[in-house]
Order: C-alpha cells, then sequence, then structure tokens
DNA sequence: GAATTTTCAAAATTTTATGCGGTACAAATG
DNA sequence: CATTTGTACCGCATAAAATTTTGAAAATTC
C-alpha cells in the first residue's frame, strides 16, 4: 500500500493550493484573478485538486476560548505493551473521545503524543482520570499544559 | 486585556458551529435543512459567528504526503532564559519558518513544543540544523518524529 | 397586557458557479 | 515539414447559490 501517493500539479495549482489554504472562503472570481487565470479553468483545477485528494477538506476555525474551551494540552501517553492488538485497542478508546483531537504515534520515549482540549482545568482533570487513564493499555502519561500559543498555522508548505 | 470572551450562543449556533467545522463548504441551503431553519436566518446566524470571531477563517486542509511532505515532528524547545525578551526575540524568528506550523508556550520541563513539517528527514535536519538550532535563544532541542497519525480531528467539542 | 425587540420565512435581487462551444498552443506522429 | 492529437485556456450563456428586502410571528420587557 503506497499512502505517499505523488501527484503532479504546477506552479499555479501551488498558488491555488497556498490560497486555499489560507482562504477556503474566496470566490473563484477572486482566485482566478490572484492566480491569473480565468474564472473557468480555476475551478477545474480546483475540482482536480479535490478530486485528486491533494485537498482532502475544508473547515472553519474557530476561537476556542469563545467557545469556553480554555484548556488545552499535550500528552505523552507510554502503552503497556507496543504490539499491534495493544495500540489498535488504544486508538479505538481514543477516536471515542472528542476532546482527544490529536493522535500521533511518535518515535522517543512516549509512544504517543495526544491534543487535547477541554473547558478548565476540573473538566480536563476529569477527563483525564475518568476517560483516559481509564484506558487499559495506558501505562503513563505526561502532561505539558498550552499556557499560549504563538503560532497555529493552516498553511503547509509546498515544497517545489 | 480579556482574551477569554465569551459570546453567547444557543444550540442552533453550535450545530452550525459543529457542522461548518468538519465541512465547511456546505451551502446555506443546505446547511438551513441540517438545523432546521430556513435559509436567510441561517445565513444570518453565520455572519454573526463571523463578525463576534467565534469563527475566525476557513481552511482547506491538504493531503502531506501528496503534496510531498513525508517528515512531521514535535520539538521540545528550551530557551537559556525565560524572560519576555527573550521569549519574543524566539518567537520572531519562529514566525518566519514556514515548516514551523505550530509553536505553543508550554508548562513543564520544556518551554515550547513546537510542530514541524518537511519534505524528508533530509530536509528536516537541514531545517534544524540551519534554521532553528540557529536561534539565539534556544538552549537544548527534543524531536519526536511523527510515525503516522491516528487522529486530526479539525471539530472541537463545545461544552454545553 | 401593550410595546418593543428579536427571530423567522418567503420572495426578489444580486452574485457566483458551472457547463459549453471555440481557439491557440505543444507535443507527437506520419 | 505538415498533420494530427491533445491539452489548457477564454468568453459567454445558463443554472445555482447567496444575499437583501419585506413583513409576520414569537419572545421579551416594561
Amino acid at each position: 500500500m503506497d499512502t505517499s501517493i505523488k501527484v503532479k500539479f504546477d506552479k499555479i495549482d501551488r498558488k491555488i493550493l497556498e490560497i486555499l489554504q489560507a482562504n477556503a472562503k474566496i470566490t473563484n472570481a477572486q482566485l482566478s484573478k490572484d492566480i491569473g487565470l480565468s474564472p473557468a479553468p480555476t475551478l477545474e483545477r480546483v475540482k482536480k485538486l479535490e478530486q485528486s485528494g491533494i485537498i482532502k477538506s475544508y473547515h472553519a476555525k474557530l476561537d476556542a476560548e469563545k467557545i469556553g474551551l480554555g484548556v488545552s494540552t499535550f500528552v505523552l501517553v507510554s502503552l503497556i505493551g507496543h504490539n499491534k492488538g495493544n495500540i489498535d485497542a488504544f486508538m479505538k478508546e481514543i477516536n471515542g473521545i472528542p476532546e482527544v483531537i490529536e493522535c500521533h504515534h511518535i518515535t522517543g520515549t512516549g509512544d504517543f503524543i495526544l491534543k487535547i482540549i477541554a473547558k478548565d482545568i476540573t473538566a480536563y482533570q476529569k477527563l483525564m482520570l475518568e476517560k483516559v487513564s481509564e484506558i487499559r493499555e495506558v501505562d503513563s502519561m505526561q502532561s505539558m499544559v498550552i499556557l499560549s500559543t504563538f503560532k497555529d498555522s493552516k498553511v503547509l508548505p509546498i515544497p517545489e
């Protein structure tokens, strides 16, 4: 299974991708002006980028504070075993917890790093005690509370 | 300065936010059906959510592999000093590196955690040696390479 | 309980997306 | 070297969607 299917795209496509990453709500007319094409071929290119899977989806970014989410953390998690069964079981549990918004398998001392978001410290503690540490496969955890976020870019640096 | 400006929103607004986080490209007509209102008040609510800053922006999510970005990492960074001047200088440098897509100030042993994305290990190494570790304020760094990502949700769990 | 404000729906208008020839250019072929 | 073939583009026509307007209903306030 090749998960790194490279799809060809040129300079114009790259520009489209940069613009849509930064602002998905731009109209096709404006986008076409920005890249120097007429609307028809512009739209065609966007559709192709969507169909090829280069563009996976479109999302609204919310202000976490304003919707009452005051606590964000990274959590390093070690599992009791590293076999596939354990990892699958862990993943399944994690997928059921909406407060865990990211879960990555990583190298190094910990096995996984999670990004978690909660209302406040109380809610976070409750979540950790009652949900995360209850997962059978979890051995140890180490929390890093985010004090402030200086950069949270939704724009990936597209290589040449 | 109050960074946690709470803005009122009801159950319908919450539903709108959930839908737009998962799929920003939904038409207003479809959104209005999903939430059980007619198009006009639906659009009005969305505009209000945008103006109040609850919805900050809209972004296209790309497939990192397909655009040739094969290596993602988290990096724990310790600074040589923790005074404001140092932190500001560090932030300024970080903002100029597009491969650093996230930068958070955190509690714990490290001072900062970065999320970095690069073409491959070679490009990553070059980036770290020539850009990140060259920043004067950086003391030590610890990289955690992402082997695979199991969850990367763009939907925040909105509290009651 | 009357007045005010807010929320909503329906219809009209404006804006935007989309599909359709037709053309120019480039690479491949005879 | 001419011809073919294919691709990418443009401009226009049409369809779809967003947005505004108007006025009614519901909730809130006094």
